[in-house]
DNA sequence: TGCCCGATTAACT
DNA sequence: GTTAATCGGGCAA
């Protein structure tokens, strides 16, 4: 008989290639203090990235990358925004996870709230709104992604998964290191092709 | 020290 | 479709 209790990523979950940590993050569930939901739009990050913070080598900001897999890197976004990453691989891979879109499922009045938008798809669908619905800050930057006030848990049903080009980026725009659930209607944006 | 620009978003036309 | 907001990181000088 099937688990009723969800499984709990640990850390070696995150201690493998970023290319399968990435849709394997689809459809798992993220909590942050008991708010957020299911994860359905996820980007991949390497060292040897051109697009990736860590391409440069670690500097104070991005010295997480290049630490142990399974904690949290959170960045500011265009002075504004702040942005959240899983850390994956760790030995210095400088592998990171970029969380961009979750359909929410747990608390969404606070996250009404934080956001000061009602309609349910513009509350996480992109990774600065997202970080703004769960209140996720620089001040988060270095957590342990398995004890709180993160919760993450494995998806426990099948999840149509579909790839393409990262969001944003200029360097690399070509790699399809853009991971979705497909037909998702909380994407921060569509995926080209969800034939 | 100064300068450029970014893993974004919301509000425009 | 375009663009302002807003500021820290990274690198040149």
């Amino acid at each position: 008989m099937p688990s009723r209790s969800p499984k709990r990523l640990s850390r070696g979950f995150f201690s493998r290639s970023v290319h399968v940590v990435a849709p394997d993050l689809i459809g798992a569930t993220l909590l942050f203090g008991g708010v957020g939901g299911r994860l359905v739009e996820v980007e991949a990050y390497h060292h040897t990235d051109p697009a990736a913070h860590s391409y440069r080598g670690p500097t104070e900001r991005n010295a997480v990358m290049f630490g142990p897999a399974g904690y949290a890197y959170v960045y500011r976004s265009y002075g504004i925004h702040w942005c959240l990453n899983f850390v994956c691989e760790g030995e210095g891979s400088a592998a990171a996870v970029l969380i961009r879109a979750i359909e929410p499922t747990a608390g969404l009045p606070i996250m009404r709230r934080r956001r000061g938008v009602a309609d349910a798809r513009l509350l996480c669908s992109g990774p600065g709104r997202l970080c703004e619905a769960l209140r996720i800050t620089g001040a988060h930057n270095g957590l342990a992604l398995d004890a709180p006030p993160f919760a993450l848990y494995a998806r426990t049903d099948a999840v149509d998964i579909v790839a393409g080009p990262r969001i944003g980026i200029t360097k690399a725009a070509e790699l399809p290191w853009r991971y979705g659930e497909k037909g998702s209607r909380f994407l921060s944006k569509p995926f080209r092709r969800e034939a």
